[in-house]
DNA sequence: GGCCACAGACTAACCGGTCGGTATGGATGG
DNA sequence: CCATCCATACCGACCGGTTAGTCTGTGGCC
């Protein structure tokens, strides 16, 4: 039986963290448990008395992504400042963000489709609020005549959305940019597009 | 051993199809070789008749998606026509042809990490040939003075192409924009971004 | 007769998950 | 102060099922 764990503990955190890095390497379904385990330094009952199943890993990493960035939303979009600006520093937040987790955000792009139905739709569910909210400030923007209406709102943050998720396939730590300038620059491309 | 195929005969190309579709849907690891030939109304031998291997597939579907984007990039890109009409075309053409072919664009960026050391070079060094000739036209224009040179060209590159890769996680068929519509405002958005 | 295009049974490896057992340490009670 | 007890944490052998890939056979066409 999976009992609870709030990243207390050592080992399951551990694990976790293991589990993190290999599934960003080699991918979700050609990392085994044994493998997971062994770089663990524990045996499968050990992962088993923690984690309800390998998928439940899955679901425990995507949580931690997607609890991190709805709240720095929350926060960045919740100020009183101008539209223009809470936009923009949500649109550099999630870029910087995505690469300061990017091992998190590697397996998020690239695994989702592996989950259970039901956990798909919890993970879409969260993701869908994340991307309303993101929505709304563009819509915002549109209405008070400040971005252009040419592009449907919807469109646009899948269009910025799809940066952001595609980051760790070509982002590489030792380029020349720091984190925050790769944010500011994808930021200042979607303030641009929206110029009326 | 595995025999040269052109696309010739009609089995292999069934296979091929087949394949292409399974993969789309569940995944390629979550495809079993069984599930395919099954569905192909042949058997396993008919498969390694004509493919060395799982993997042999997959590379199969990339090269198809890789040729015939190159192919289009170079048609639109070769024109004659001022540079600003050439990216225009180029970014909405991508943007089609991404949804044309969804599910090999769809197996491609979600299954690419599974390609074996050797296949994944050579698709890597095909994909970075088309994004240099699609950031030539962007380096052009910003050379001339019609673009912005704001963000670095590789950047803008990496935010269209971002979108488009994603396009399979959010593009539905029974939406109300049809595929030229959706690559005429995504392309606009890239224009809107460039404008100085 | 021989070769091409498959059929289909087979194998060896591996996988996620289970289960009975054990070590440890703190609480309890005498 | 010690004996008992029990929950927690973890071990590791094991299982049923699945997988990619192989190999031998075979029917039909040239």
């Amino acid at each position: 039986m999976a009992q609870r764990n709030g990243g207390r503990g050592e080992v399951p955190q551990r694990l976790l963290a293991i589990a993190t890095r290999l599934f960003a390497e080699r991918g979700y379904e050609r990392t085994s448990v044994q493998e997971i385990v062994d770089a663990a330094g524990v045996t499968k009952g050990a992962l088993y008395h923690y984690f309800g199943s390998k998928d439940d890993l899955l679901h425990e990493i995507y949580g931690r992504l997607l609890r991190l960035q709805q709240q720095r939303l929350d926060a960045v979009a919740g100020s009183g400042a101008p539209v223009a600006e809470r936009l923009r520093a949500a649109a550099a937040d999630v870029v910087v963000s995505s690469i300061e987790n990017i091992d998190d955000a590697t397996i998020f792009f690239r695994s989702m489709h592996q989950l259970g139905p039901e956990q798909l739709k919890k993970v879409r569910a969260e993701r869908r609020r994340y991307h309303e909210r993101f929505r709304a400030l563009v819509e915002e923007g549109q209405q008070a005549g400040i971005f252009s209406t040419a592009t449907p709102a919807d469109l646009v943050v899948f269009y910025h959305f799809g940066a952001v998720h595609q980051l760790s396939q070509w982002y590489r730590p030792e380029g020349p940019m720091t984190p925050q300038e790769i944010g500011d620059h994808l930021a200042d491309l979607l303030m641009r597009a929206l110029r009326p």
